[in-house]
This record gives structure tokens, sequence and C-alpha cells, in this order.
DNA sequence: CGGATAGTTCGGCCGGGGCCGAATTGTCCC
DNA sequence: GGGACAATTCGGCCCCGGCCGAACTATCCG
């Protein structure tokens, strides 16, 4: 088989609407079991089962075994990237505003592999650039001399290393680039730590806390009114 | 439709053989008309028009019309990045080598895009890395102090501007990284105006010239054997 | 005008694959 | 052991969509 029908069959995994749902009810990292995940895809348990032995067969997946359940996750960052551009590419509808399945709560906040997206996460890029302590580029990004201590100060300085890993990702609702990367991680777990954001159950949105809407506004300047 | 519906239903189109030919051999940003397409797909012309109607319907390509041709063309280096990323997570057939239509052309040298791929992307990567020009990490990379004097002198500094643009980008073939982002545009651009690579037809290959092997030999210390 | 060539549309064939109901296996817990 | 529940396998239905032959339109050129 050659590599470009290869490259065909992975893409014809994703094109299903009820594995594409699967795949991404998993794309911020956590292990679901079959069940949740049929819930996810809309579809009987049985259904489900061929798909996610298709996925785990193909190497996207990766199942553990605990008891009587089976938990699956992405095999591996590359999965969750890849997803990430095609739904860069499948961009937003245009035109008309998307009804959303759970509404709005996944364009406002939700996690993007490892870090944040949605308004929230394009809002802390915006807020981090104007404020001087990072600076994107197309392709790459650092975090300035300022940028260092007040990361230090939030508590959200990367771990230590040669360079900070910061990279622009396009985020596929807002269609403009939010903090990927190392830093990206390191924001968004320190935000957690703080019970400023809260994962919400089988899905990737994640919910502001009251004490997260004001540390956003007070820490960054960020007040989201969606 | 959802996002979700929309992105399954963009990679759907991918998940095509014959779509995943039309789009591979437009990766190096060149238009083909549709008759080339339909030689590259390996289908019927009547059967690659109806391909070429859906993927321009769902803007992955554009079309432009001349006389009784028309040129198609990728819409967007987007579509690009999001073919490299599938084929990243295709990964190479595990076991065996791979036998390809053309041979080990693709493999040795290809573009990637606007930039260089295959083993020379990564021997180039690699012989600036060693050669401490550039620094390479897992999301970024950065040009040195003595690799601005050495890219000046060889002819491939990029634009100037405010950063370099240097981005690790994972090679499907040699699982490896190779120099993508403004920075690999010029290095691919200067090559070509030295005469050292040429582009070969319906490929995005590009062969050694032997006036580029000594080159490549002389300035990078790169010699492919394959 | 008339032949040649690029490209599209239409119609019909046919195979792959998504879906579920029913039955089966494996695990937990009382 | 026996009931409950997770997950899988099997069988069969059915429809979507890829493919090509034939016919048609558009453009170029002599």
């Amino acid at each position: 088989m050659s590599d470009i029908t290869r490259m065909a069959a992975v893409a014809a995994l994703l094109g299903d609407p009820a594995r594409a749902n699967i795949l991404t009810a998993l794309m911020d990292g956590r292990a679901l079991t079959a069940k949740e995940l049929a819930f996810a895809a809309h579809v009987s348990p049985q259904t489900t089962s061929g798909h996610l032995a298709r996925l785990t067969d193909a190497n996207l997946l990766t199942v553990e075994k605990q008891g009587r359940h089976r938990y699956f996750r992405l095999a591996s960052p590359l999965v969750g990237q890849m997803l990430e551009s095609v739904m860069a590419v499948a961009g937003p509808e245009p035109g008309r505003p998307i009804a959303w399945r759970g509404g709005e709560a996944l364009r406002t906040a939700r996690t993007c592999y490892d870090h944040l997206a949605g308004r929230l996460g394009v809002a802390l890029a915006d807020s981090l650039t104007e404020a001087g302590h990072v600076a994107l580029s197309q392709d790459g990004g650092e975090v300035t001399e300022r940028g260092h201590a007040f990361l230090s100060d939030f508590g959200a300085e990367p771990v230590a290393g040669k360079r900070v890993f910061c990279r622009p990702c396009l985020d596929w609702s807002e269609r403009r680039p939010h903090i990927a990367g190392r830093l990206g991680a390191a924001l968004a777990c320190r935000c957690l730590d703080l019970g400023w954001i809260e994962r919400q159950r089988d899905s990737r949105a994640v919910t502001i806390t009251p004490v997260g809407g004001r540390g956003f506004a007070d820490t960054f300047g960020i007040r989201l009114t969606g």
C-alpha cells in the first residue's frame, strides 16, 4: 500500500461522523470507555465497538483494559494535531452562526489537546501579546524578558529548559491564533490549579468559575461577555 | 451542520484514494489541469471531473480558467498543512519498506508545500543544526548569530523581518524533522536558483543536479547515497 | 465551417460499509 | 451460583458513492 493510499485510509477513518465524534471527544487527552464513546458518537454500542476496533487497528487510538471496562485514548499528540488541522480547513460555517450540540460552551472555552482554546484561549493570547509578555509570529513565538517575570509571578513558568516552547495554534472556531506548546500547557494547568476553570464531563468544554472570572479580569483584563 | 460533521465531511473528501492522489499531486503549490489530475488519480476524466467539483465546492481547491483549460490548485496553505499532518499520522508502513510508484525519488528529495523534505530536507536540517547555525526544538526554532552570517553568505537569508520564521516540520517518510517556515522556503528557493535541484514534472519529487551534488557536499557536508 | 481536444453531465452498475437486533463472552458483586 | 452490566461478534438490510460509457458543450485552429 502506497503512502498516499495509507493517508487516504486514515482520512477515511476520520470521514465518518460517528468516528469523528469519537475522536473529538477524546481530543483533550482523557481516556473514555466504549460506552461513553457510544453516547458521544450517537450510535449503538455494537456499532461503536466496530468503529473503535478499526480506529485502534489503525493506531489512532490506544486501549487500556481495566476490569470489564476498556478505556480508549488518542494514540499520540500527532492525532490531536491532525484533527485540529482538519478542523482548521473545515473552517466556520460560511455565513450563518452554528447551532452547537451543547450550545456555545465549546466556543467560549475549551481544551485543545493540553492547552486552552476558544474565545478564552484567543483572549489570553491577545492579552499576553498586548502586554508585551509574549511575541507571536506566524510560525513561532517567544516570551519576553518582562514576560518571564510575569509568568513566573503568575505561577505558569513552563518547565525550565533551554527554550520556552510557545507556538501559535490556529483556533478553528475563532480563526485566530491561541497559544499552544509548553507555555500553553503551563497556562492551562495553572488556571485549573487556581480553580479558575473546570473541565466538563464528556466534553472538551471548560467552564469559567466565578473566581476565574475575577481572576481573568484582574490579571489579564479579560472579560468574556459571551 | 455542526463543526464536527463538517470536519468529517472534509476528511471524507481526503478519504478517497483518487482524491488523495489529486490533492497530493497539488501539494507543491503548482496548478494542474483536470486532465493531468486525472492521470495522477488513475481514473477517467469524467470521474476526475466529479471529484474536482466536490473538492472545489468544499473550498479545498481553487480553479482558474484559461481558454479551454481549467487549472486547479490548493485553496490555501492550510490544506497543504492538513495533508502533511494526516501523512504524519498515517506514518510509514510498519515493518516492510515501501514500493513507491515512481521509485525512491520522492523519499530522496521532494517539496513539502514550499520547502524541502525527504532525505535531503532532513539532511539539511541536521547539517544546519550540527554546525550550530540553527537551533531546533519541538515547537520552534531559531537562527543563531553565526547562522545569520552563514545563511546570508549562502544567499538564503529569509526576508528581513522582526523574526526569522523557522519551524520544524515532521517529515512523514523519514519521521524526523526538516525545516519549514520562511527559512525553509528561502533555502529551497536558493537551491533552485543555484540550479542545485530541479522540479520534476507531475511530481513533488525534485532531482539533485550534478552541480547540486557537489554544492550540498561542499557547503553542507551532505552526501546522499540513496 | 469542421475536426480535434478539454471538460462536463447523465444514467446505470455494483460493491463497500454503516447500522442495528440478537446472541455471546467476560467481569463484577451479592 | 446467578443477576447485572460492559463489550464484542454475527447476520442481514440498505443506501451512499465511486466508476465508466456515451453523449454533450466549449474552445482552439486550420
